[in-house]
DNA sequence: AAATGATTCATACGTATGTATTTATATTCA
DNA sequence: TGAATATAAATACATACGTATGAATCATTT
């Protein structure tokens, strides 16, 4: 019964607990995505999953948990793709800055593909990043943080002109637009009028890249400031 | 006990049930922006409103009409400030197409406002205009609809040279920047950080308007498209 | 083959849910 | 004043929740 007792090899491991889990992992991807955590019931979560009701808390210990494994799988994949593909592109123009429109192609990309190829990811995320639930709010910040810092230097290089905190400003009302597109994406039903031939991530592009380059509206010390990230709650 | 008839004259009415029903509107924002439909029982609604568990189902009939109640009590005047914004700019330029960041800042000024006059509303739009339950789906596009069509045919007399598919994609991102920064607004503690100057909200104006000015990025036979607006489920 | 340990399964527990029902207390109108 | 009615308040009901328990089943190792 005890599940903290960390993973055994997987040649070990019976043949289909790891496809239980999995199981798991898909179906509340697909259950968390469309209602959200609290409209989700662990027997929903198994009848899906087609597992025993107490396969989940087995495998997983509390629906919290489950829970993060869920949002995490993805995510965190995701945003290493996105570091990965923002210093390929520094290694390749080595010292010059960057144009805008290709690191915010960065930051977009591994998100958007992500949830082609998995959907019920993109409801995921656009139900859970903006306001995500408590217990998710630390491993977010700690996925989210480094990538965030490296990117706004990325920025800060290739918009000298503008002042830095404008930069976290406009990023963060792009992370809002990104988020709208992870909404209106989680709708589709695959292969159901989006091509998905990326034009509409290309305009996305086009769309953030005019709002980050564009001039300040006010003097900077008129400007009130959000702080840069919310903090995670007390652990 | 027929919550069903309709209202009496405010006259007649007793004397605490309106002040019954105010508060339990305004705990109903508070509770519902904080923590989601899902997130929020009736029982803890009537303690945080001061009010019989029974007052909620006598006045609302059920926990989602009360739910659709609050939302709609400031999203529809909200809605026809909006409007009202953008007529009296549009008479004031006759014949004249607006700038778009007039326009814009018609757009997102009323829900900027109504947010800083009654906290809690900016959390329960930001987590309610996205992913809507899906029983406040209807009556949200409704509301939405009229609108979103006047302010489309704004822009498209101010960007002539921008394709109408390609107005709507980049409204659509504004849209998400508004609801970020709704995000951001609804985590400010009143009068904390925020001086509520309205400069963020003019870099936010800025900021649209920049992605809604810039060239297409894709040649228009190219570009695949969402639908204009998700339908509502049937009624 | 026996033993071990991981996993499945059925079921139970305590609590919380939304709503219905019932009784009591105000308020208004005849 | 008394009848009518709107609201308040208390409690009940059926169901759903997350989690715990313990036995059964399976795979692997000794």
């Amino acid at each position: 019964m005890n599940w903290t007792m960390k993973k055994r090899t997987a040649a070990v491991q019976p043949a289909d607990a790891r496809e239980t889990v999995e199981r798991l992992l898909d179906a509340a991807e697909r259950l968390f995505g469309e209602h959200g955590y609290d409209g989700v019931g662990m027997r929903a979560l198994a009848a899906e999953a087609k597992v025993n009701l107490g396969a989940a808390t087995y495998h997983f210990g509390s629906k919290e948990t489950l829970f993060v494994a869920t949002f995490m799988r993805r995510f965190r994949s995701t945003n290493a793709e996105r570091l990965r593909l923002l210093q390929a592109a520094e290694a390749e123009a080595d010292g010059q800055p960057l144009v805008v429109e290709k690191i915010v192609d960065c930051m977009i990309r591994p998100p958007y593909l992500e949830g082609l190829e998995h959907p019920g990811f993109h409801a995921l995320l656009a139900r859970n990043l903006f306001m995500p639930p408590p217990f998710l709010h630390a491993a977010l910040h700690r996925e989210l943080e480094p990538n965030a810092e490296v990117f706004i230097a990325a920025l800060r290089r290739s918009l000298p002109e503008v002042p830095e905190d404008l930069i976290r400003l406009r990023t963060m009302f792009s992370m809002g637009s990104l988020l709208m597109f992870s909404v209106q994406m989680g709708k589709m039903r695959p292969a159901r009028g989006l091509k998905s031939d990326g034009s509409i991530l290309k305009e996305l592009v086009r769309f953030m890249a005019a709002g980050l380059h564009s001039a300040p509206a006010v003097r900077a010390q008129d400007r009130s400031s959000f702080p840069r990230l919310p903090k995670p709650p007390r652990e």
